[in-house]
DNA sequence: CGCTCATTATAAAACCTTTTTCAATACTAC
DNA sequence: GTAGTATTGAAAAAGGTTTTATAATGAGCG
């Protein structure tokens, strides 16, 4: 077996059980698990971007077109992912909000001044870097963000 | 002279630049030196962030409440500004800007959760991380911000 | 299956930020 | 000072996104 199917078994079985817990989740509070719901969580966790409801509204829409599922319920599906922890949401500014699966492991954000697209990176340098400068000023870091602008490969063409 | 006040007294030659740049730019335009205008440059200037027009306008009147700039002002003003380029806006995802002032030096902060306070610094390895990484995704770097979060050296006692 | 109540799509309403309108004001040149 | 015109604050309008109201639908349970 090569190791992408092994990623990808990985994968799978990591849906099912985020799609097992968000059943449970619902259950729990007397909720009913839809078609809606588990589409919203499907293409969510199939993309590896952070999602604007109204992208991720769009996403859908291409993905199914069938369906027909109306942004309003997107909104309240992400809210309700959201209260219960299964989706963080970020802040860029004062408003913006994008959401992504997942109690993320930590990262830091390139962002694109043009086209609004976000890359996470981790690097180890500049985390102890980071705890370093922390140390020497006597500070005890508890949470750090970073986010880098600039224009991104894609829009620099 | 020690090097607190010698870095105070470019400060101050680097704003009168600025405010005679500004002036010319109006004059050449036909435009005119209001103190509206005065005030939404020197208050960008003196701050070291990142400002919506939202924030900008309340910092105004914070400082200057007896002005009562309308917020209609710091917009145009804004403008006018960044046409001119003597500021940059940045885009936070699809919609949400910010405005800061051309030319400023660049800094981090270590942000007290305690008693809020804040304390700038400049890391010279970790600004040559993120040029790296930058470089290496093939990003047009334009700025970035880091923030680090946790208790300070007096709140710790 | 049939009952109950949560959920849905749709559209209207509520919200927010940004722009425009307009009469009053104030800067600049003379 | 005065004339001419850009600028201003206030409020309305425009342009978005997000939330709510509603009647119809559908999930879950016995």
């Amino acid at each position: 077996m090569s190791d992408i199917t092994t990623n990808f078994d990985d994968r799978i079985v990591e849906y099912e059980q985020l799609l097992s817990d968000f059943k449970a989740l619902l259950k729990s509070n007397s909720l009913k698990f839809t078609i809606q719901r588990e589409v919203i969580l499907e293409t969510l966790y199939d993309s590896d971007e952070h999602l604007t409801p109204e992208s991720l509204h769009n996403l859908i829409q291409e993905k199914f077109p069938d369906l027909n599922i109306g942004i309003a319920t997107v909104y309240r599906t992400l809210s309700l992912l959201e209260d219960s922890n299964m989706v963080t949401s970020l802040y860029f500014g004062a408003q913006g909000k994008k959401y992504e699966l997942g109690a993320k492991n930590h990262h830091d954000h390139l962002i694109c001044t043009n086209c609004g697209c976000i890359t996470e990176f981790v690097d180890e340098q500049i985390e102890e870097r980071q705890d370093k400068i922390a140390n020497e000023l006597g500070f005890k870091m508890q949470d750090h963000s970073m986010q880098i602008y600039g224009i991104c490969k894609n829009c620099r063409n």
